[in-house]
DNA sequence: GCGACAG
DNA sequence: ATCTTGTCGC
């Protein structure tokens, strides 16, 4: 195992410098694609789950999801080794529903705020060459201090006296989200579209979409059986 | 050396 | 991530 984190990194330190942290992000988002995973820890079974909105109301219209088995290990640092895959494989089972590629990707967990630059987000997208951001529920690396209480206010996630991402306050109230650019975006572009996706909740909509939807398939999928039919193909039809 | 450590 | 009861608040 020693040797697969090694290879891991060895592959982030070669794909971060396709990253764009600092670049214009999209001017308008008329479709948004959520993305997360659920794990059943006692089988390894884990599922996937790619979510599509649209503005300006953020309804979902269309969604997938795929199911497997976790291939590699939670290793702080290296997630992306162990979501990717089912991630991915979700992807290409919405793609058919769409007309054309989403104009933001959002996912659990960072994307730049990372110990080798390269999280989750960078890793998406990268790999999908998409605007891409990062949101996480709890800090990961670097320091920051505390925003101010309304909805909006924001402070800065330093590594290396950089700033990496931002402690967002998504409504009055309540505690922060942790957000960093994944790819092809900056940072207030980021901040301004989760704020533009959390208008009810602390999460975007969605996280809170994908959320749901991949433990709604890792629960299907647990309930019947073994592989082989549609479902545990992972093949799910969309909303509309 | 000792902890901390996205999901 | 996931395991879990009650509880506070809109």
């Amino acid at each position: 195992m020693v040797r697969q984190v090694e290879d891991a990194e060895a592959v982030q330190e070669a794909l971060r410098r396709r990253v764009r942290a600092d670049v214009p992000g999209p001017e308008a988002v008329a479709t948004v694609a959520g993305f997360d995973v659920a794990y059943d820890t006692d089988s390894d079974v884990v599922a996937g789950a790619v979510v599509v909105l649209a503005a300006p109301d953020w309804t979902v219209i269309a969604s997938a999801t795929a199911t497997g088995r976790a291939a590699f290990p939670y290793v702080p640092g290296l997630l992306s080794f162990r979501e990717m895959p089912p991630l991915l494989d979700a992807w290409n089972n919405v793609l058919p529903q769409l007309t054309a590629p989403p104009d933001l990707l959002v996912c659990d967990g960072h994307g730049i705020a990372h110990p080798r630059r390269f999280g989750l987000a960078c890793h998406l997208g990268v790999t999908l060459d998409l605007p891409t951001i990062g949101v996480a529920k709890t800090p990961f690396v670097g320091t920051h201090t505390a925003p101010g209480p309304l909805r909006g206010e924001r402070t800065p996630i330093l590594l290396d006296d950089e700033p990496v991402g931002a402690a967002l306050r998504t409504r009055d109230g309540v505690r922060e989200v942790y957000l960093s650019v994944g790819h092809r975006t900056n940072l207030d572009s980021a901040c301004r579209w989760v704020l533009d996706l959390c208008s009810r909740y602390r999460l975007p909509e969605t996280t809170r979409a994908a959320d749901h939807l991949s433990r709604t398939a890792l629960a299907a999928r647990l309930r019947s059986g073994s592989a082989g039919d549609a479902r545990s193909a992972g093949i799910t039809d969309g909303s509309r």
